[in-house]
DNA sequence: CCGAATCCTCAGCGATACTG
DNA sequence: CAGTATCGCTGAGGATTCGG
């Protein structure tokens, strides 16, 4: 349970910094660029540039943003190799597989109902 | 796959259509307060002010506004009672059940690797 | 109790330019 | 090519109020 975090458990202490924790990574990690980033990686290892193209419409920052995050986090691996120009590479680390299993979930379940979400839109914009 | 909107493929009308459907949908939803208030609800039905208690450090505001979001895309029902005062419950739908399902797996994923996670943070912020 | 509208603030984000 | 820094703006989102 991540909703809510818990007053007055006995064990207190570690129980809510736990939470707090667990509530800290979920603010991260469930935001749309970090979804697509993690979506694109599940495919293999990509460069900087190769990323941006594949998440569309993403800016620089906010891929250099996210990966920093993803990276903190411990989900992604970052590989520099000191040619030049430079070249850096991404990859996902067992943790950023892991998580990549739910978000395939969450994409198919995107397409299984994309009908049924379609018209519950049209039926709500009335 | 949801990151990148395919183009210049066969058949193309009805496919990015698809596609840009399905990115509007994931980043309605990808994010954090929807995330938890379907974990909330994944326990049954509840009304606002349950809600509002349920999801630790939501605003008014937020709640209402991604609960109009999740109705709208048919995620969750919502249930007036005319009463006085009113009573207004919401529940997940099936296919609200079928998305907590791999919402529950993120929950998991973030308890299993909360460890590592923190270790990786450490190592990252030196 | 629930929801909508209003105001106001601050942070998210894009654009741009500069380093290695 | 990849990353960081700066600036400026839009809009997300909190607080508050009123209405049903």
């Amino acid at each position: 349970m991540v909703a809510k975090q818990h007053k007055g458990a006995p064990d207190e202490a570690d129980l809510t910094r736990a939470d707090s924790l667990a509530r800290e990574i979920f603010s991260d990690i469930a935001n749309k660029w970090a979804f697509l980033i993690i979506e694109s990686l599940g495919e293999g290892t990509l460069r900087f540039s190769a990323l941006r193209n594949a998440v569309e419409g993403i800016s620089h920052k906010m891929l250099t943003q996210n990966l920093r995050m993803l990276e903190r986090n411990g989900l992604v691996e970052r590989n520099v190799h000191p040619t030049v120009p430079p070249r850096v590479e991404y990859t996902l680390t067992e943790p950023g597989q892991a998580l990549r299993a739910t978000v395939d979930g969450m994409c198919d379940w995107t397409h299984r109902y994309l009908g049924d979400i379609e018209v519950s839109r049209r039926r709500f914009d009335t």
